[in-house]
RNA sequence: UGGCCCGUAGUUCAAUUGGCAGAACGCCUGGUUCUGAUUCAGGAGGUUGGAGGUUCGAGUCCUCCCGGGCCAGCCA
């Protein structure tokens, strides 16, 4: 397990291990597991359930297993095996075991038959859709099956024939004899075993019944020696069948080998944040139906698109930390989440230049054939990032957005008679402007001050308010740009008004591509995943798309902008006045 | 309507288990700055869902009410 993010925030989880400690229920290791269903990639809200049982482990100096959870052949995959596996390394944890719930079958199966022996268990002959309207609903008791008070033989012999193949898919299960009157609807007799005639990818064809996730999930925690499964809240009311089921086995002392003591699964809050969607199935639906490239799209709050965005993976886990753990409904603010992504940035992350939308600048003063390799600073806050070389020359390229021919009083940087320094390298002076026939600035002519070399102060002590980044004409590489917004528009995507489906909340411009980008030389042999500040701009990440004759960078994050802050203010209070008289005019005292 | 769970700044969580309601993010103001970034200083923001009760003292204990969530898969 690799370094601690931040220090860690107790919450009631750690109130009641160490509770158990104290009370010598527990002995030895504590034991956590990361339980994923191999059936889907990884996303943002899994994270939450392995920064816990991995933190809480970790905490106490114990360790974590890694479990697939593949009871459903006909959903899970081998390459989601490998894919889960490859996340979490991602995300910088390490597991102690790597299991499979698979690997218990055979076990499970003779637990079965304790049960069955012992007249917890029967083979019920009924269809689903029986099974169904006997279970009764919230207000109503269920009825029994016709089959529940069958000969303990006779499910014996069924039960062995289900597994022998004998009968297709949905003819019988083998449900738990529990209690059809249970307020709670998981404990009216739960379906233990079904019949698939699936293969499955890691044992192949030699099974055709299936454990349900019931009867699979507890004892799995129980064989491992877990000695706390932490779970979202969506399990608590599976928690009176989990300890049901442990229970009944204990009591025929059919405890696995070496455990001594009952796992105790406890539940925590899933954490949701502001237009992210964390539902497997509608993520699914985003890749399908192309409204994103893939299950890696950077915009995808899968791991996999995090990663590709260029999220740091140590971000992710400070979030979780401190966003904290508890049992209500929970909606995080992203900002939350970004400002961690750019704290990690700013502090590890050396600076380069990029012009995204570029306007040529001449230096008509600079003589024509000169280069100048000014010497800029890696990143201001890791002194050991040290300093890089970038040319400087007559002709080069500035952001367009940083001239306005006509600014407002605020605007720090170009205009017509304006002084501006260029980064690291020389204070310019706008002279002319140069339009095209419809009027378009299509280029700024500038003289420099050869006292200001480096970007410093001149003799004469006058100031500049603005620096900005530029890049030399005939040095800059070309690059491509992919600039990110939200998927989706409403802070819940998933929380949809009557007709509309959570599509309906997409953004349509949540990417844009800029194809005429130019950067610094430096970036020449950037490989994918590396990340950058683009001083001024944000943060970027190289892509697996980049090559060396096409750069391809992300925009993981903008920098924090108080001066777009303040362009828009004006229209805030506008709209604001605006809504006011519209409630004026629609005041029921003013009549029509 | 049955059962279970949950209500503390805008958001997410704390509150030494009955002792002056705090932090982070967000927001606002100002200082510094060769990134309008970073950073620093400060500020606003709370009837702890509500009403009773116990107590010298209640976010914390008790009662009632209100609000929200989850559960009727041979998914996990």
């Amino acid at each position: 397990m690799t370094d601690d993010p931040t220090p860690i925030k107790r919450n009631f989880l750690y109130e009641a291990i160490d509770a158990d400690i104290a009370s010598g229920q527990v002995q030895g290791k504590i034991i956590t597991r990361f339980p994923p269903e191999p059936n889907g990639y990884l996303h943002i809200g899994h994270t939450k359930a392995i920064c816990i049982n991995f933190g809480i482990a970790q905490h106490y100096n114990g360790q974590t297993h890694l479990r697939m959870d593949d009871t459903n052949p006909v959903k899970e995959e081998q390459e989601y095996i490998d894919a889960i596996q490859d996340d979490i390394r991602w995300l910088g944890f390490t597991w102690d075991r790597l299991c499979f719930a698979s690997d218990y079958f055979e076990q499970l199966y003779d637990w079965a038959i304790v049960l069955i022996q012992k007249g917890h268990a029967y083979v019920d002959d009924q269809t689903v859709d029986q099974i169904r309207a006997n279970r009764g609903n919230l207000t109503e008791p269920g009825t029994a099956s016709p089959w529940r008070d069958r000969p303990i033989e006779e499910s014996l012999d069924l039960f062995a024939r289900m597994k022998a193949g004998e009968f297709p898919d949905g003819s019988r299960v083998l449900r738990a004899k529990i209690n059809m009157a249970d307020p709670n609807l998981v404990m009216r007799d739960p379906v233990l075993y079904r019949i698939l005639h699936a293969t499955h990818p890691r044992t192949g064809d030699t099974w055709c019944i299936y454990p349900m996730y019931d009867w699979a999930h507890g004892q799995s925690d129980w064989i491992e020696g877990i000695t706390h499964s932490m779970c979202d809240i969506s399990f608590e009311i599976h928690r009176p069948l989990y300890d049901w089921c442990i229970n009944r086995l204990a009591e025929e002392n059919a405890y696995p080998p070496g455990i001594t003591y009952k796992t105790r699964q406890m539940e925590f809050a899933r954490g949701n944040i502001t237009t992210l969607i964390t539902s497997k199935r509608k993520l699914l639906q985003l890749v399908t139906a192309n409204h994103v490239t893939g299950w890696d799209d950077p915009r995808m709050p899968t791991l996999r698109g995090m990663r590709r965005r260029g999220y740091p993976a140590m971000a992710i886990r400070r979030f979780w930390e401190e966003a904290g753990v508890a049992k209500r409904e929970n909606l995080i603010e992203f900002a939350k989440l970004e400002s961690l992504i750019r704290e990690e940035l700013n502090r590890t992350v050396q600076r380069r230049m990029a012009i995204l939308d570029p306007l040529k600048v001449i230096i008509t003063n600079y003589p024509e054939d000169q280069i100048e390799q000014m010497s800029v600073i890696n990143n201001p806050e890791d002194e050991t990032a040290g300093r890089r070389d970038v040319p400087f020359s007559r002709e080069l390229f500035i952001e367009r957005s940083d001239f306005m021919e006509d600014p407002p009083r605020k605007f720090f940087r170009l205009g017509p008679g304006k002084e501006v320094r260029l980064r690291s390298a020389y204070w310019v002076t706008c002279t002319d402007v140069i339009k095209d026939d419809q009027g378009n600035v299509t280029e700024l002519h500038c003289t420099y001050d050869p006292d200001t070399k480096g970007g410093k102060t001149p003799p004469d002590g006058r100031k500049v308010k603005g620096t900005l980044h530029w890049v030399s004409a005939a040095h800059a590489l070309d690059a491509e740009v992919r600039i990110y917004d939200p998927l989706f528009l409403t802070e819940n995507p998933e929380q949809v008004e009557e007709g509309k489906i959570f599509l309906d909340n997409l953004n349509p411009d949540s990417a844009k591509t800029l194809k005429n980008v130019k950067v610094e030389p430096a970036l020449a042999d950037t490989q994918s995943g590396d990340r950058f500040q683009f001083e001024r701009t944000g943060y970027f990440c190289t892509d697996s798309d980049s090559t060396a004759d096409k750069l391809v960078f992300n925009r993981t994050a903008t920098l924090r902008d108080t001066w777009a802050k303040v362009q828009k203010q004006p229209n805030q209070q506008k709209q604001k006045q605006k809504k006011k008289q519209q409630q004026r005019s629609a005041s029921p005292h003013k009549k029509d």
